[in-house]
DNA sequence: CTGAAAGCGCTTACAG
DNA sequence: CTGAAAGCGCTTACAG
């Protein structure tokens, strides 16, 4: 590879002008630029960013981190492309990882997105690892934004989804077809998500007078295994539920398995709502109704929010929270009479 | 941040010393490492792997490129999947970008990579842009692994799918139940997984002395609206198949959406295979048969490739054929009688 | 086992 | 408008 020095050798310039080309200083003379241009041209110089970034005080590295949970979790890549699609458009690229909420992982990875520079870090916090990301903003004072979930304590730039409301319309379209035992399927209560739509979930119910009853309240993992079998154990119940809240998109697929294995046709048999929306959710058996999280829209968002904070650290922090929607399709119908 | 030379003088040593201690270098005796081993925890310091790259001849990065059409698309985001995961088993953190099959944002991606010094690049090879990819391997000496797709002309490692034999057997099934008008709808005919699905498609047809019929063959664009308008279009034929191969995921998303608008109900008044599995394809109606693509395990050997190759440049490039597996479930019956 | 010194490829005041 | 020189934060022969 061909360094500044050799362009300087070639063209006959100091490594200095070179330089000043390269950064489109206005006062070089326009046939030293051409000069130093042409020589560039014969090189194939290319700047090295790293020892260029090594040198600028402050020098932006133009790389963002981004660190989801899972990238096969259709949520989690309409996030990533959201992301990415606004760094592209400001001449960022970004660095993926994906922690499984696992804090060994995590470590491992913000270890390198530090150690690379980047400008800015987006991630969901993991539950009970705050530390870490409190450390980044303080010690560190690396931009960090979270998405999807709050972090509890300390409040940085923060793009979330309004879960109550989501939960809440969700659970009451259902008691509006006269459902009264609903089950509803959360994520790990740990997290801030997953809190946030059994609220939704018990307010409607509180809201129509209808009694809650903690068995119909089941916690998952938010992957496919355990949407199965919570579903299979709600079943299960002496009296069981005529009507299902699954809170993520891979646990509603195993639901719809449990409820299929049973011989149980929804809307019929019993009524279905997922959380999350995906571009099979029409084609699917019966064509599913969903709360649908705008997943591009939060990516853009978050992204937007860490460029914003890279530009002006002293700027003050911003929750945004954006709206779900409840996308009727076909997977629930009034209740069985009782 | 504190700098190794801050640590030097903290822990009373010479910076070489302290460098040492990082590299666990052997010769430096127990009670000198322990205080700087204190000094660089006292002080919060991180090693700064932009300086560290700056100056180790060959000094790796520890960073991958991978480039795919589109982080949203179920298969690409197993493949990412698959690269990530082996990458974080050798320490490597991987930079992702959706090319949308745009020769511009190749272009810019492909540079900040360089710019960035990533030590290799995995990517499926764009059609027309081969230049881009030849002057990487050649011009650059960038280790490149090519995914999905093979590079005409040249051939630098590459796994890749036995694209014709997963689309033969899906439509020698097809044959087998009866079919002899069996629609095809391929993706963009300069891919070359395109052109070897087809090619199984017409083998199979010949093999069972089935005519093969043009008018039965259209091209989409992998996306979701191109698999609903080919499909209508070949519902509109005078003379419409009876059953469907469609050559991918999104597309065969579109696809029953076509068939359930008609009123038709596969299996029993058309038969569907597609191409990709995917988690929920089990879920869709009916429960889809499909060939299923080893996602996972083609990013996982693509990033071990391109590690060996980093690890020794000059071995033999080796092309992985992995094959596909055609998952039967519900979505096939038998042709109705003519 | 440890240190002084050179250098990786750039940028940037400082002179001129 | 241009160049000489210092320095970003590290590593690594070379001495001792």
């Amino acid at each position: 590879m061909a360094t500044l020095q050799d362009v300087a050798r070639e063209a006959g310039v100091s490594s200095a002008t070179v330089s000043r080309v390269l950064n489109g200083s206005p006062k070089v003379h326009a046939r030293t630029r051409k000069r130093v241009e042409d020589a560039i041209e014969r090189l194939g110089y290319r700047r090295s960013r790293v020892a260029r970034r090594l040198r600028v005080r402050g020098g932006r590295s133009h790389i963002l981190g981004l660190m989801i949970p899972d990238i096969q979790n259709p949520f989690f890549s309409d996030v990533a492309r959201g992301v990415e699609d606004y760094a592209y458009t400001h001449e960022y690229a970004v660095i993926l990882c994906s922690s499984d909420e696992d804090p060994k992982k995590q470590a491992f990875y913000l270890n390198t997105m530090q150690a690379e520079s980047v400008d800015g870090i987006i991630l969901p916090p993991i539950p009970g690892e705050n530390r870490v990301i409190e450390e980044l903003l303080e010690k560190d004072r690396l931009p960090v934004v979270c998405l999807d979930r709050r972090l509890p304590g300390s409040s940085p730039d923060t793009v979330v989804v309004d879960n109550r409301r989501g939960a809440f319309e969700a659970v009451e379209r259902l008691i509006r077809l006269g459902h009264r035992r609903i089950g509803i399927i959360i994520g790990l209560p740990s997290l801030s998500t997953s809190r946030e739509r059994l609220e939704g979930y018990m307010e409607a119910l509180s809201k129509h007078r209808v009694a809650p009853d903690s068995a119909l309240v089941r916690e998952g993992d938010s992957k496919y295994r355990s949407g199965l079998r919570q579903t299979d154990a709600l079943l299960d119940l002496p009296e069981p539920p005529t009507a299902f809240f699954v809170c993520n998109n891979l646990m509603t697929l195993g639901a719809l398995e449990a409820i299929h294995l049973r011989g149980l046709h929804p809307p019929h048999d019993c009524s279905i709502i997922g959380f999350d929306d995906m571009p099979w959710a029409a084609s699917l058996n019966p064509p599913l109704t969903t709360v649908r999280q705008p997943g591009y829209a939060i990516g853009r968002c978050a992204a937007e929010l860490l460029l914003k904070r890279i530009a002006d650290p002293a700027r003050p922090a911003s929750l945004v929270m954006l709206q779900p929607e409840l996308v009727v399709r076909q997977s629930c119908g009034p209740a069985p009479a009782a």
